[in-house]
DNA sequence: ATAAAAGTTTAGGGTTATCTAAAAAATTTT
DNA sequence: AAAATTTTTTAGATAACCCTAAACTTTTAT
């Protein structure tokens, strides 16, 4: 059994770590949990006590098998909170972070079985992220920045890949959302912005750093 | 702003009180969270220095119109949450209190007026008990104990007042639930059990502790 | 290769919420 | 009214989580 603050840093170490494919710093996780260093190493012992990651002094931690399954259970809670939120309660794509990362600590099996099967069974969430089954599972759809994209194929829009609400409001203001069909009419040399046709209606430039922000299959 | 805990102190002390009418004793607090006396007095002087509380020493605790006001948005989400979980994902009605207690904590005025317009504005939760709308104000229907109820007048079944899983259960399990149709068929001079008709169709015998919990309109 | 810089851990504290044991106050009994 | 009992408060600890400052290890630069 996690705490709640045992539950952040686990599922804040398995996005740091690529899934649990690499290992991660001590100063990586102050950085995205908003702590010093010192109460990382604190949190790093609970956490390998507990088996949750394994841990070497100085060399950053990896996550154990368990460890992982417990983070996949916090995202899986996270993204169907997510989901309720905006298809249920209509939350726009950028409210429904900061309620979600209190949501996804409630601890009850059964609730989170009967939000999944109230939901249908979603497999993305609002921003295009996969959600979990209750085994873990979810389907990895290969996706690549729009920056990388190439000639005028048709795209779409799968996922966003930092979603602060900013950059969602800016999506919502401009017309871009999660399926959306686009077209690269140009690329600009200059600073790499691109225009856009979005589903085959509007025009709009965006920049380059919004183009490596969302993610989307050819 | 108030913490998990201060909140779950403040809404004892409010139903202790009586929705705010009594004085409440040390001991009573301790009693009803599970702790000991001298913890409860601890969290006396912090509530009391939130100006949630006023406590002389040794004389036990009343609660501010502030405090009164805390309590019932407290209240305000346990009630609403145990309705979604119920009428939206089909827990039965045994099921939901623990779950509650935990949601009743999420911090999102966003969130509960939502979730109020999702469940289109309840005023009674699944036990009965009257959920207060944003203001704080809810609807007092005067009721009365099924074993205060005299003849064979037709008496609706209003709320539980104890709503122990395992009462709860038994209720399903007999037929009774709130909004059924009763009548008193008899009352067993010996041990203070009723017969009741429920519905016009069913006749069961039920204990005098039963028939106390149980409140009613006549 | 060694010195400087960067990153990590340890040491020592602070806060919140809990506890036990002892002291103090109020209540009940004789 | 005094003694006994009960209730409440105070005193002193503990555990979780976080901090700063100092010590230690690793990495980078000269």
């Amino acid at each position: 059994m996690l705490s709640y603050t045992e539950e952040n840093y686990l599922k804040a170490i398995y996005h740091l770590s690529g899934s649990g494919t690499k290992a991660v710093l001590t100063s990586e996780i102050a950085e995205t949990m908003n702590t010093r260093a010192a109460s990382v190493t604190d949190m790093i012992k609970k956490l390998s006590a507990k088996n949750m990651i394994s841990y070497e002094k100085y060399y950053g931690v990896k996550i154990t098998r368990q460890g992982k399954a417990e983070a996949l259970m916090v995202v899986r809670k996270h993204r169907l909170w997510e989901t309720f939120l905006v298809q249920k309660l209509h939350f726009s794509w950028d409210e429904v972070h900061d309620v979600a990362e209190q949501l996804e600590h409630i601890q009850s099996a059964l609730l989170i079985e009967k939000l999944d099967e109230f939901l249908e069974f979603p497999t993305v969430d609002p921003h295009g992220h996969p959600i979990p089954d209750k085994t873990g599972k979810f389907v990895e759809v290969r996706q690549i920045p729009l920056s990388d994209c190439s000639g005028k194929k048709k795209i779409t829009i799968r996922a966003v890949r930092n979603g602060s609400p900013s950059f969602l409001q800016y999506l919502s203001k401009i017309g871009v959302y999660i399926g959306a069909t686009v077209a690269i009419l140009e690329k600009i040399e200059f600073d790499g912005s691109l225009e856009i046709m979005i589903d085959g209606k509007k025009k709009v430039f965006i920049s380059r750093e919004a183009s490596q922000n969302l993610l989307v299959t050819e």
